[in-house]
DNA sequence: CTGACTGCAAACGTTTTGCACGGTA
DNA sequence: TACCGTGCAAAACGTTTGCAGTCAG
């Protein structure tokens, strides 16, 4: 459980309420898209507007407490910053699911782009598939 | 250089000459937004209308001949279906590079994925920095 | 010749903005 | 207390839709 009041207050940002509560569903649920976190969050403070909501995951991602995930087709996901992970995304459910990084992959990726004179500063790996939970249902 | 129209014609779409410019310009950049597709072609259609740009793109999405390469922070692109492959996005001028994909790290997603009885599909594998090109820019 | 495709303009949903009020540090 | 943050409503923006006319197969 993180304290999400010195988090947002060492990135310069200060602790409302509403931006505590913002990370604690995106940590609860590990990838949000905005609707998603409105209409959860409305629920515990029914003042909430979308607007404040918008303007504090654009600030958060700014001040790098947060992450912005991509996804083909579908709305970008929001995630708190950690370290190099790759993304399972389920294509039935919209899922995503978090894999530890791979070191080797790390390697081959790092060299790739040595060779390249690119300076790399972030990997996004997103593996589309179908999950385990859906697979299953698909079968019965 | 592919013949667009036998390609359009293979998965069941008219070869419409909007349809046809829109893929040499894609396959001319290599990677396209939907605004820089819509400006380039108009140059030679003026009669192009916007929505018939993103009609086509939706439709050639659905039908396997272009794939949308979602970008943090910014606008998707687009490119020709090809075979598995890396992509290296500058952060400062926003240029795509492909890179040839490789077999190590196929192998490592495969295993890492069957383990976890999750059906893989689809790779997307982007890696964020700053290129040759804008380095060199910001060095002088 | 016929169904698929285009262009236009209007409609729609999402995101951003400006401003007066309220709350954090 | 000073400034940053919020909520509201309106504006701006990107995308989608319906329809009449046109074109590729």
């Amino acid at each position: 459980m993180t304290d999400y009041a010195t988090l947002l207050n060492h990135n310069g940002l200060k602790a409302t309420f509403q931006r505590t509560a913002i990370l604690e569903h995106i940590e609860q649920h590990g990838h949000m898209s905005i609707d998603a976190i409105y209409e959860e969050v409305v629920k515990l403070y029914p003042s909430l507007s979308l607007a404040t909501v918008y303007k504090n995951i654009i600030l958060m991602v700014e001040n790098s407490v947060l992450v912005e995930v991509p996804i083909t087709g579908k709305k970008s996901k929001y995630e708190l910053t950690k370290s190099d992970h790759i993304h399972l995304v389920c294509t039935e459910c919209g899922e995503v699911e978090d894999k530890p990084h791979n070191s080797n992959a790390d390697d081959i990726f790092n060299s790739m782009t040595q060779q390249e004179n690119f300076s790399l500063s972030k990997q996004q790996i997103n593996l589309y598939g179908v999950c385990v939970h859906c697979s299953n249902k698909m079968a019965s």
